[in-house]
DNA sequence: ACCTATTTATAACT
DNA sequence: TAGTTATAAATAGGT
């Protein structure tokens, strides 16, 4: 959408990224706001910018959205807002961490072909996807570090070669100069 | 954004509804996807469809940014230097976590075939080994299940069948006793 | 689900 | 940081 095509990865010139972020945080917190009205959809987007600054829309309250999602995708926790229990929410933001840890690790068996069983056809056929899409983009790079280094050996080969002939040639050369000087 | 331009206000067709909350829920999930990977932003999107289903993105994890959103937005008046020292009390069990996290994710990615720069050749080929190995079971896993629900379907094919046939016979009996008692 | 005329989003530029 | 514009992307309505 734009000038030019722009590839998924991360954009490196910081100026550029920074623009491309504004533009684009407005543009899905836009979105958000216009799946909720259409749709009467309930929706709850958090973008924290790469210098951590939090931006965020909820159609109806984000507190409650996450509630509603806390109860839907994992067990209910306690509430973390207790202007005074600091204690209490360091507790619960631990709580939250091994859950983290928890959900990677079960991500990665998943990709690495563990606990399957409790998997529905249409979770296997996402996560077969993206254990798809991944290994080929390993094996794009390595075929790319592979032709990259197979380049350098046949640009070292070269360059032998030619210091081999100098070499030679100086050979030559002394070997001449002996037979004449004796 | 298509044939006709719309206005912002619930679409009363309850087909249309449904079909554009499709499509605009997945317009909005890449938008998500795009943002987190071109710009480095960590985002947290939850939709509940008017159904009530659920469906979300995060692009590092959910609980994780959710719980960075509650300490940003639900505990403003938070001394980060309180914080650090209650954190003391935890001794390094919070640091530990935070480490076991990134290295957590930086397994999914490189399994996902992202930040694959900084690997070595040797590292590489350590990774598509998992990647293929993690692919072909996932593959053996699905391709059971597949059999097992085909098994499934066909007895309960021959199943109905054979209820078929009993029923026909009664309809058959009970249409000659009719026949006889007029 | 797939197609395409149109609207929208946005990349590059100023 | 805010406009402008050419172009890529999303999608509304239709099949």
């Amino acid at each position: 959408m734009g000038r030019g095509k722009v590839e998924l990865k991360r954009i490196e010139n910081p100026t550029n990224r920074q623009v491309t972020f504004s533009k684009r945080r407005n543009g899905i917190l836009k979105k958000a706001y216009e799946l909720s009205i259409l749709c009467e959809a309930e929706v709850a987007l958090l973008v924290f910018s790469p210098s951590g600054k939090l931006h965020q829309y909820a159609s109806h309250d984000m507190d409650r959205t996450i509630a509603k999602y806390k109860s839907e995708a994992g067990l209910p926790l306690f509430d973390h807002n207790q202007g005074f229990a600091t204690m209490k929410f360091w507790g619960t933001e631990i709580e939250d961490m091994k859950r983290s840890i928890e959900n990677l690790e079960a991500g990665l068996r998943h990709l690495a072909g563990e606990d399957l069983l409790m998997l529905g056809i249409r979770d296997l056929k996402q996560v077969e996807r993206q254990a798809k899409i991944g290994l080929e983009r390993i094996r794009a790079r390595k075929r790319k570090m592979m032709s990259e280094h197979i380049s350098w050996l046949k640009k070292r080969q070269r360059a032998l070669q030619e210091q081999n002939t100098k070499l030679q040639q100086q050979v030559r050369l002394l070997a001449i100069f002996l037979c004449r000087s004796t």
